[in-house]
DNA sequence: GATAGACTGGACGATACAGTCTAGTCTGCC
DNA sequence: GGCAGACTAGACTGTATCGTCCAGTCTATC
């Protein structure tokens, strides 16, 4: 016995992990244990020598993704809108990619049945990535750049342009067209400004009827 | 043999489809039959008497919950405001209550499995909102009430805004709190009046850069 | 060469479930 | 009374699946 990981088991683990989270992608938990062992190339028994249970792997495919999906927001040296730019071009790209799509499937899928396991994704995962974009949008109201208002208001609306129509209509029929995102993001984006802008005695006058 | 639809029948069959709405609705299609007919109170044969299969009740429920899920829009003798904070306090009401996240959590599930039922269910579900909703945006940009842009974008800002990040939250975690909703909704309005306001010099110098 | 640890491949038990079948009951109508 | 149509209750078939078990193989190390 070796005190270090066997280098033959840990790769079939991993190739465990690769299969388990392609196959949990394309038919969410109902897919069974045999294909995922088939797709690694496995036996069913190397499986489980790995993982006590179907629950538990898909634990492990859940968690491991959740961490690929948080979209990083680059610092500064950048414009407000550019900023906004680079990270909804990122968000959009991942989820709302066929893989993202899946996993999202496949995760709200199993709310009731795995009911802690889907409110820690929604924790480490979005709520993450909420609170990153929170910060920078924080300062832009403290730094001028867009009026003030309610932090986690003004987050939610982001989010919600970015990928909330989109993410619906993609779950339910046909896929993405990588070609025209970035000028769609684009668009997204400079409504967002518009509605964050600073006041104007305009803009204020036609809302307070 | 009658040729009128025997009356206990029909009731039979109202009673499994009711049945059936709930349960798939609490659990999805990975719901028993048996649980659709003791639900209903009914034997399991005289389920397969109405319906042929598990298959056909599923696809029949989510025909039904689909056109109850319609948002209906009230036409004239209200401000633009007006309007569209009444659709959007019907739109949550549907979309974020237990049912309305149940019946989009099972449909979206099984867009691998009945892709034909999802992609109809879309059709005449959240594309006929959709539609309705860019007339009366179309109207809005011929009279000047917001700023000429395509309307399907238009369309597709506010849908989002209105439940995107929030039924995202839901789907995962947590119920809704119907107190604070005419608020929320009402921020949310405002925020895409400005976001789609008359163009003014100052919001135009903010974005061109 | 012997040994330990990991993987294989298939049999096996237990469970759940869709859908069928059948014998019997109930109800309304002639 | 008799009959037709619908419902009931439960047995039954066939299939899918999770998870276990076991006998045998392969490989690296001593």
């Amino acid at each position: 016995m070796t005190l270090l990981p066997d280098v033959n088991s840990a790769d079939c683990r991993s190739r465990v992990i690769q299969a388990a989270t392609e196959v949990f992608i394309e038919d969410g938990y109902r897919a069974s244990i045999d294909r995922v062992a088939a797709r690694a190339g496995v036996a069913r028994q190397t499986l489980y020598n790995h993982f006590p249970s179907k629950a538990d792997l898909f634990g492990e495919v859940v968690r491991l993704v959740t961490d690929a999906l948080l979209v990083t927001l680059d610092g500064n040296g950048f414009t407000l809108r550019e900023r906004l730019l680079r990270f909804g071009i990122a968000y959009r790209l991942k989820l709302l990619s066929v893989e993202g799509l899946g996993f999202y499937r496949a995760v709200v899928s199993e709310a009731t049945r795995f009911p802690e396991l889907v409110d820690n994704f929604y924790r480490t995962g979005p709520m993450q990535t909420a609170a990153r974009l929170a910060i920078i949008l924080q300062r832009a109201m403290d730094d001028k750049e867009i009026r003030q208002d309610n932090p986690a208001f003004a987050t939610s609306m982001l989010l919600s342009m970015l990928v909330g129509n989109d993410r619906s209509r993609y779950l339910c029929s046909g896929e993405p067209s990588p070609a025209e995102e970035p000028i769609l993001v684009g668009r997204i984006i400079d409504c967002y400004l518009r509605a964050f802008a600073i006041d104007t005695e305009l803009s204020t006058a036609t809302l307070s009827t």
